[in-house]
This record gives C-alpha cells, structure tokens and sequence, in this order.
DNA sequence: TAGGCATTGTGTAACGCTACACAGATACGA
DNA sequence: TCGTATCTGTGTAGCGTTACACAATGCCTA
C-alpha cells in the first residue's frame, strides 16, 4: 500500500480510503490511485492485515462434527449447510468449514481459525472439538446439543417429536425395533436391546430414543424388550447391514422407526414380510416411499444458528416440527 | 499476550513459543504461561495476527458459481465439495465458502476473503466472481473450465464424453431431444432447436452441447432439428416442466439426452410412450433407474482441485470418465 | 579449568492496515 | 471581509503476532 502510495504521490491513507471510502477522494486521486494500483499489482487491502485491524473477521466457522467426511454424506448435514450458507451470504460474511476429524490436532484447528463465532452441527457431550470451540470465547452455536453453559442451542424436541412418531409405528405391532443413529463417537454398529437413553452420547440421539421409549411405554410395551439396530451413519447401505441383524435377532419384527427416511429406507428394502415404518426429516425419500416421518427443516434450523450465532435473536425452534402420517404406518 | 506475559512474569516471545513450539520452553515456565492464559481468559493467539505475520493463512477458497443457493441444492456439487474438503482436513486447511450471488458486491467479498488459492466451480467465462478470483493473484484452480491464463484447469473432456453416451442414447432414434443445464448466468427454462453450442456462456454445458451434436452427425441426424430444453438447475422437477414443453413441441420425441441423472429422471417421469434415457453421472438415481449415463468422480474432481490450489500436481483428468451402459437405451 | 554446545529466555522490528484527529483549501452567506 | 462549513489530504499510533539474533545459564568433555 506504501508503493501504491507513493507511486500516486499521496500518503498511504489516501489509498486506503480509495478502497474503503472512495467518496472521501476526489475523483482525480481516485483514478491516479487505482492506476497505481493496477501497474504494481496491487489487489486491494490485505484481508488478514484488516481483519487484524478491525478486530473481526466477517467469517464464521462451522465445525461439522468430529469427522467432517461424515457430515458432506448426510444430505441432512448438507441442507443445514445450505441454510447457514444462506444467512453467510445474506450478510456478507464468509463461511469457514473446519476441517477436523483428521487428525488429533483438531483443537488448534478450531482454536486458530479466524472467525468470529461458531456453529457446531449436533455433536457429543464430550466432543473436544466442541470443547474447544467454547473455549475460544467467541459466541457458539450448537444444533441439536449438547446444551451448554454461554451457548445457545437450536433445534426441535426431538423427544416430543419421537414419541408421536414412535405412536404412530409401534401402534398394534408386536415386535417393534428401531434403528438408530451411532450412540457415541465410536460409530460402531451392533443391535442391542434395552438401551438406556440416557446412556447416550449424542443429545439428539438421546432425545429420539427417550421419545420412542415414551411411546413403547404409552403402547404398553416392554422398552427393555425393543432391539435397537445402531448404524454407522444414516446411510442406506448401513441400515440394510444392521437390519438383517435385526431380522436375524428379532425374525417377527412387524415394525421399524428409523432416525432418518433413509434408515427407514434400508430397513423397507430388508423387510421379509409386513412392516411398519417410520423415518425422520420428511425428504423426498420419504415421499416417494409413502413413509410416515418427521417433517423438520434442517435448512431453516442451519439459517437460524448461524443468525444466533451472529448475534440476532432467533425464534424457538422446539416446536418446529410436524408428524406426517403416511401408508409406511396405516393399518 | 503482553498481558498474559507480564502475568506469567515473562516475555511475550516466552509466550508466543508456549504454543507454537512448546518444546523450546522449559515445562515450568510452560505451566506458569499457561496457568496465566487461564486466569486471563486468553484463548490463544490471534487467528488475524498470525495470517498477518505468516503472510499465510492456510485457508482454501471455493467460489460456488454466481449463486452459492444452486450449489447446495447440486448433489454433484456437494461431492465436489466433499472432495475439496476432505484434501483441506488432511492438510489441515481452512475451507472458507464465498458468500457470492446475494448482492452486486460479490467482487469486494472475493477479493477480500482471506485465502491462499481459490478454488472454483464450473462458471462461465464473463463470470465476475472468476474475474475477481483471477485478480488477486492468488492461485486460481478452475473446475470444469473456463480456461484461463495462469489458471489450473481441472475437469473431464466433456465433449468426447458427451459424444460417447449421445452415440448410445440417439442410435435408431427419430427424433432425439437434449435436456440441457442452462446456457448461461440468466438460468431461464426455454426450448429450443439447432442451439450452437459455440453461443453457449457455461464451458461444460457447452462441451456436452457440442458432444451431442457430435453424435447426432455421426447418426446422420440434423442437429438444427434437435430439440433442446434448458433448465435452470439439475433438479428433477425443473427437468419435468421443461419435458412437459419438449412433449408438447415434439410429441413424438423417443431418445432423451440429459446431462444429468436428476434430468434423465425427470424425463422418464413425464415419458409420455417408449423413451430412449441417458442421464449424467452415475448417482444412485441411475442405478436405481438403469439409466445409460457418464460415470465420473467429482469427489475426486474436489480433491484434485483442492490438491492443484495448495500447489502440487495433480493427473490429468481429461479422461477421467466412462460410459456406462444400462437398460434406458437398450433396444 | 577452559572451551564448546545445548537449553532457555529476551528485545527489536516488522507484517499491512485503518481510526482518529488534524490541516489546508475552497465556497458561501452575512 | 470574516466566520463557518465542506471537501480533501496527511501523520501517528497501534491492532497481536513471530522471525531473528543475541544473551545468560548450565553441562559435558578434554
């Protein structure tokens, strides 16, 4: 900026304010500036010098979960994306997807990102990215949970929600199952049965499956009893896998709730005979499928976190969900 | 950090190696900085002032055309994305999004985005979010095309591919149609015949234009009278209106060359009588649907992107495609 | 015991920018 | 003609950090 400075023959504030206020500049030194400029190559202020300067970044980060390979396979985690994106773009600021999960290194990363405040796509309790996230003081959005001192928290009941879906699947089954998102951060599969919810690290996790005990328990049926299919990821393929367990442990089951339509998808394309179902997020899956779901939008929820996180009030998204009811459940 | 050395009763030097190379600290002095860090909440050092310092910020730029809404909504963009993001985790590389196409100041937010390279997906050539990108003198890798001096090209030779599957899709057909992305940055639905593929603003659209018309030569059919219906976007449901129009201007079309899998789809949906299909891709939609269709990689497209912007080299991907023959144009 | 080396701590000088307060010039109405 | 307001340009200081070169100390070896 000084070169540019001095090649117009002004002082260095004279250029800068060509770039930031170019009312305050005549248009002769304007144009004698810009010339300047282009000759040596000059672009424009430098972005990390003014961010320093200005003492915040105009960018704000989101951390997808521990592993940020997971988070691009989830059509879920991608409509989220779309709607932080969309207030990013609204406003003007820039989004910084951190890249964690590939290392152990994670916490400097989310540490040294130039941000100014955090989303964190629905993690554990006991995520050290989340941890660190907090840690750097900056205001922190969280979707889904864990709920969390100097947070705020987007996201749906799922509890209530799970129940009323939950209701509606189990309804007159005899032998109900459910398939699950992974319950911790190891992401392994296995079928268990009688799970304890509150075992569970993951908050929405957690809530979804309290929801389908509630109802079990609203059926009369014996929680201790239901076989809990735990997949990898919400992936089709994953369901298929885990559920042919689940037939194989369980080869009367006659119903299904699925944490997402695509769990209920796999679980649809494994059914060995007549089947209740039901899925979560009302995608187009679902609608080709006749499913029975949860209707919730993860693009206006990723919309909302990242207006919280910029400071904005957003409206309670607790309420933000709607069951619909489909053939996947009839009679 | 002056703060928290005079704190920790040391020099600020002390304090910027306490965490940049902790191994050049004694352990005790180590402890005390930190312990003073805690006390005074200081979260670490300052994202802005090291980019400053370094004259690095080890954060990755992707432009996601003129408006970052499409991409979201692209599933193939989203893969791209992936593969972008996953060479940036393993780098660990900050992967800033360019809020683009909310307003007229998409030029200021690309300049003044604090990156090292740009990365940037598939545009036009008057695109003015390239032009910003290529003017500040960053590394600029460009998917898809267009070419452009001191730029990296990174993309599949569309043209060859689109011949390839046009052969496949138009043989024996009487009346052939395209179902095409939009010919430029207006994105409006129209049909059309005897479009020049020259005439067209996107590099890829017009390579699998001019592939197409290729392969209609090499059929001997007259590419003036193919009908061609453009649609604003790769989805589904823009593919049945614009099917709908080609229907009602050619009724007796009977081969349907999409460039995409979620445009084949559409057209099988509104095929009003036997339909020849090729889609684009080979998504899970053209398994599901046995759609002849291109199979390639944008995953890996991403990454390669990303790989070329950080600076290494990367293989040519000209040919990083394949023609994979199902059932939608068998006889 | 001197010399060499590793270890640990310290000042200085930028990195590139902009808020702020001020100075000189011009214009205009009283 | 003077005071006042507007327009345009300028210097200073500091945003928070780290590379570099140097100093002080302790330790080992010859």
């Amino acid at each position: 900026m000084t070169d540019v400075a001095r090649a117009a023959g002004v002082s260095t504030m004279t250029v800068s304010y060509t770039y930031n206020r170019p009312a305050r500049v005549s248009p002769d030194t304007r144009a004698r500036v810009l010339r300047a400029a282009a000759t040596l190559g000059y672009a424009g202020p430098d972005p990390s010098a003014r961010s320093l300067r200005y003492g915040a970044t105009r960018t704000l980060g989101v951390v997808l979960g521990e592993h940020l390979t997971y988070a691009f396979d989830d059509p879920q985690a991608v409509r989220f994306l779309a709607g932080v994106a969309e207030v990013c773009a609204e406003r003007g600021y820039g989004l910084l997807i951190v890249p964690t999960g590939a290392g152990d290194d994670d916490h400097d990363r989310v540490v040294a990102a130039a941000v100014d405040a955090y989303v964190v796509w629905t993690t554990t309790d006991d995520d050290p990215v989340l941890a660190a996230a907090c840690s750097t003081r900056r205001p922190v959005v969280i979707h889904g949970g864990p709920e969390r001192a100097g947070t705020t928290m987007v996201g749906i009941d799922n509890r209530a929600a799970a129940r009323a879906v939950g209701v509606e699947v189990f309804a007159g089954a005899r032998r109900p199952v459910v398939l699950s998102f992974p319950l911790d951060r190891n992401r392994e599969m296995f079928v268990g049965s009688g799970i304890d919810p509150d075992s569970v690290a993951y908050p929405v996790t957690r809530d979804r499956l309290a929801g389908y005990r509630d109802a079990a328990r609203d059926l009369g049926i014996d929680w201790s009893r239901v076989p809990v299919g735990v997949c990898r990821t919400s992936d089709e393929d994953d369901a298929r896998t885990v559920m042919r367990h689940l037939v194989a442990a369980a080869p009367d089951l006659d119903a299904v709730a699925a944490m997402s339509d695509q769990l209920a998808l796999g679980a649809l394309r494994e059914a060995t005979g007549p089947l209740r179902v039901s899925g979560w997020d009302d995608s187009d899956v679902a609608r080709q499928h006749d499913l029975t779901t949860v209707a919730q939008s993860l693009r206006e929820q990723g919309a909302a976190c990242a207006t919280a996180a910029l400071g904005d009030p957003v409206p309670d998204h607790r309420d933000a969900w709607r069951l619909v009811r489909r053939g996947s459940t009839a009679a």
